[in-house]
DNA sequence: TATAATTCCTATTGATATAGTAGAGTATAT
DNA sequence: ATATACTCTACTATATCAATAGGAATTATA
């Protein structure tokens, strides 16, 4: 697995919206700035991010994107898969793929399956509404401590 | 981590002279055949592997190449370091990367560095005289079934 | 109705990685 | 000598990545 820019922007996207779940808007200025991100760059992952079903989004004046769910029910591993494609370090281990005649390739194919499902273990089993509440914890431990 | 064909020959060279351990050389033509490989595109790659201090070879006639430990003192995750680079899925979470600024991007932070973890407990805790013995294992299991 | 703000859409680019291919050079057993 | 095999370097074609750019479409509001 190999999480690019786009995959990175689009996490760091979602978890923004998610942290301002139900509280209107947010422009993609906005948050490119918030996320560090290029704005123009970030767009076009808003974009693809709509067409998977992950945001929608208001034109015009005073437009904006919010999530389309829950952040409860947006996970992780979804939204990485979407934009980065599959997870799987090796393609032979991926879905739709025929067997290997080689035995010796089947070892390798047994520890990357191995591979594959730790870490699937891990981002499909964390959703936005937990990293939100890390997020706050974190703040709060913030607040206290200065 | 994403492994290529480069890291993927490498595992499967080594796995062959594994096999072979202790019962002379392996030519690069040979191994090529067995692995299916590219014959120059394996030679490039054992000669990193001889960089890397994986194996050693001989020249001329009669030549080729033999694994300069036992298996045993061989880890996957060695090798395909060596070859592919980090395993990391993400730069962030490398060694000698800064600590982030930003606290929403700390917690993808701790989500790829248990990714990390979680594969780097496979990869480094496979050696090559498992994979032999499974490979072997295997092969009995064949013999039984014919 | 004009305007400003915003999303939507597509094209282009520069850099880098990937997966080879090719060919000549060097060493060595017979 | 010669055949065989490793060594070394250069080259190429393709794809991916990370933007950058510019304009079209939409919408609230003055």
């Amino acid at each position: 697995m190999r999480v690019t820019y786009r995959g990175d922007y689009a996490l760091k996207a979602i978890l923004d919206l998610a942290l301002h779940y139900d509280r209107g808007l947010t422009t993609a200025n906005d948050m490119a700035k918030r996320i560090d991100a290029p704005m123009k760059f970030l767009e076009q992952v808003l974009l693809e991010l709509k067409k998977g079903g992950f945001v929608e989004s208001r034109r015009g004046n005073i437009g904006g994107y919010l999530l389309s769910r829950p952040p409860a029910k947006i996970i992780v591993g979804e939204v990485i898969r979407f934009i980065d494609g599959p997870t799987e370090p090796i393609s032979c281990v991926m879905k739709g793929y025929s067997n290997c005649q080689d035995l010796n390739k089947c070892v390798f194919k047994k520890l990357w399956q191995k591979v594959s499902r730790a870490t699937s273990d891990i981002i499909d089993n964390t959703t936005f509404e937990e990293l939100v509440s890390q997020v706050t914890r974190q703040q709060r431990v913030l607040v206290y401590s200065i």
